[in-house]
DNA sequence: TTGTATGCGTTATCAC
DNA sequence: GTGATAACGCATACAA
């Protein structure tokens, strides 16, 4: 593998002169510049990004760490986080046009998924964390360390950035629909993991929204883990339930077809004898039948906004603290009643 | 940002000591452990990534460059390649185990992502390469620099390890069923970009598996570029065709997708007007309705062999080059035509 | 316009 | 067991 002083060698001039080349130095005679850059061109030679990190103090690398639910738990190959791989290609998206590389890495909520995140930090300019992969304090002894945006974390946090959206419009919205709209009153809600600051703001969105309707009762709430076996797993348990809902409205899309596949193959027609409606709006929301209702995030816009603070504060680590609210999208479609588009 | 350093100052102790307790020797005295260990916590010292890897000559990064397709080309979020997700976690899944971590690089094929992915190979220690995002001699130049493996890429490749999986025996496989089984005649084909390796090979299978049922047909041949959006306009282009084909087998399951959706949209009932074959089996062609008939990859494998064999490679790099096939499995499902499983 | 020399934070090879 | 000290490959301040 060869070096600056391969190059600076073979070409007769110092590494100073390689390093300005390389870097598009304006001081560097046309003719040299030649020169250098044959000889690079020969040795196929490319900066080593260790020595460059450590010289310039930068690395140009952002890190992500985000949970994966429910990957290995009961079975090999469960449903993998659908809402990530959407985050994932946003951030990189933003990082392409870059200098800035991406460090993924997903991992089960715990003590050691939080080690691997504190010796990552080591390789990173800045960190993007999704969800609550670590509890508040010990994210906020990591951002002393390193920069680091918090996506869809806690609202509350006043001394790291966070880009969230907007739940609680989005759940309310789709309440309002289902209730008003569609004349529901009979609610059920399939929750998500208790440890995830979303999961407890779209459930408390729809409790609100429900007791703002007299008449109305929230029955049964339900718990899953975002993945599609849970959601299965819910349907089962609604199938035995007597009075039954009317609706059940989940927290996130990967539950909803899993209740929704669960009942159509347990021969309970969607929305004719009960209607289901989830929450991200991932590719497969609208691709099952019928389409799924539910309430669209931005993620390109989440992504792009997380990246852009963190490369912001990467630069100036003094920026005041900001936490960004995205708005959300009601995507109402077939799941919930509404006649289907003619088209789709 | 502390370093070793400081950490030495404060326990009394010499960086090499530091060091020491940093990677468990266990030549050092458990006091003085303890002592370093106590100063590491109370500084929340963590190692400089580019340091390590300029000293130890590794960077403990792998690398994964892989093709965006028709993310930007006609409007601004079309659907992102579900495929190389499936891979990405297949591939962290592997290195979550190791100390290694993943760097991700998307993008469209071309000049600018060719150079992106050389001045990446300088951050890491290997890369594993998916679909033909370069030239073959550029890549073998690559190959030369820094263990490479390509995933799903030419299969003749003598001068790299190449993992990729059999697709001719799974499109042979899918193509007789539908002619033996189902008795179809008149067969149509949705194939993927020319680009592509794994396109060009699916197409062929097919073609000889058609090829060798006397009284069959293979018509029309149309290409898309493995998008959904491809595979609704293919859709559009059959629904003006006369004779129309009985089938049409698509390259891959989004443009399947595409195809189903349109024809549904347009009032054509699948498969009972026209079967729909896809190939690939990612999340969203079981949760479409019929469900998708498809040729199943074993992503997961997929990954972890190459993941495991660049780390091979990347502790040896005089292996030889190895060439491994794996084998991919029909899906009979429903939109062949094969009647519905009572439950899903 | 070009070269010299030093520092970046670790690891590892020696001595002690 | 522990401590100096020399790489590692590049960038850059300062000279020339």
């Amino acid at each position: 593998m060869s070096t600056v002083y391969e190059v600076a060698d073979r070409a007769g001039v110092s590494t100073a002169t390689v390093s300005r080349v390389i870097h598009g130095s304006n001081l560097v005679r046309p003719d040299t510049r030649e020169r250098v850059l044959a000889v690079i061109e020969e040795l196929g030679y490319v900066p080593d990004g260790s020595a460059q990190g450590l010289s310039r103090r930068r690395k140009d690398i952002i890190g992500l760490a985000a949970l994966e639910r429910g990957t290995t738990e009961v079975g090999i190959e469960k449903t993998s986080p659908l809402f990530m791989d959407e985050l994932v290609h946003a951030v990189e998206s933003v990082l392409r046009g870059t200098e800035c590389s991406l460090l993924l890495t997903f991992g089960p909520a715990g003590e050691p998924f939080q080690r691997r995140i504190r010796s990552l930090s080591g390789k990173v300019d800045g960190l993007l964390v999704a969800e609550e992969v670590m509890p508040p304090g010990q994210l906020r002894s990591l951002a002393r360390r390193i920069p680091v945006v918090a996506i869809a974390g806690r609202r509350d946090e006043t001394e790291l950035d966070v880009v969230a959206v907007d739940n609680t419009a989005g759940m309310r919205a789709l309440a309002a629909h289902l209730i008003e709209d569609h004349g529901y009153r009979r609610l059920g809600f399939l929750a998500g993991p208790a440890d995830s600051p979303d999961a407890r703001e779209r459930l408390e969105a729809f409790r609100q929204a429900v007791a703002g309707h007299p008449g109305c009762v929230l029955a049964p709430v339900l718990e899953g883990d975002f993945s599609e076996a849970s959601g299965a797993a819910a349907a089962r348990t609604l199938l035995a339930l007597r009075p039954a809902p009317e609706v059940v409205a989940c927290a996130n899309d990967q539950m909803a077809i899993g209740v929704l596949l669960q009942f159509q193959g347990s021969g309970v027609a969607i929305p004719g004898d009960m209607a289901v409606t989830g929450f991200d709006d991932i590719y497969a929301s609208r691709v099952v039948a019928p389409q799924l209702t539910t309430v669209g995030q931005p993620f390109r816009e989440l992504g792009h906004r997380a990246a852009q603070r963190l490369r912001a504060r990467i630069e100036d680590r003094e920026l005041p603290q900001h936490t960004e609210i995205l708005p959300t999208r009601c995507a109402i479609r077939a799941s919930c009643g509404c006649p289907a588009p003619g088209s789709r």
